[in-house]
DNA sequence: CCCATATATACGGAAATGCGTATATAATCC
DNA sequence: GGATTATATACGCATTTCCGTATATATGGG
């Protein structure tokens, strides 16, 4: 849902959003990417996450209608904000 | 898959079909049916589930596009084959 | 090179899951 | 009430999953 959210996410962003261990996050995105659900890009010691644009688009549509029902809610709520007020994120460094 | 296709089944048929145990097919409805995505309603003997028709429109449409997308391939396809061969289902006795 | 940061992986034990077997419950028919 | 069919649940065990800790790998900067 962060991912679908931000459209691209990094390892450490899901990590302070989450509030869970760095080796979990990556570990469950390696999963994802082997079932085929995310695509990994990485960028200097960034890992960024994003849908994988070669799902079919019924896919992309079950995670797109997913999002915005659930979003709203808690926990996904709360993830957000977290990520909002987390400081140094790697992709304002670049931008 | 089979309860979207069929609009609702029974235990011996989802047995049947799914060639699995009475046991295991009870039980895995008893979760989906805790969960909220099943319904259940008694007739005689036989239980007969049904996709919860309290679900919100958004749920109810990525049932059926699931279903539209996975129900032509192996293995649901083949359930389906098997249902469909089946001798003395409940639903025909009543018809 | 060495260090710092970000991410990935290895390993082991705890916890959750899954399922077979046996049995319980429910309904129907005689 | 007893037998039969359909379904549900209890119990125990094997397996899988999960995750924390420690460590490995990768990248960039000095």
């Amino acid at each position: 849902m962060l991912i679908q959210s931000e459209g691209e996410a990094c390892v450490c962003e899901m990590t302070f959003a989450l509030e869970e261990s760095q080796p979990k996050v990556s570990r469950h995105l390696a999963l994802m990417r082997d079932a085929g659900v995310v695509q990994s890009r990485r960028e200097g010691t960034w890992m960024h996450y994003r849908i994988n644009t070669d799902l079919p688009r019924w896919g992309k549509e079950i995670i797109e209608q997913t999002h915005a029902r659930i979003s709203g809610l808690p926990p996904f709520k709360n993830d957000k904000e977290r990520l909002v007020r987390m400081k140094d994120r790697p992709e304002r460094a670049c931008a």
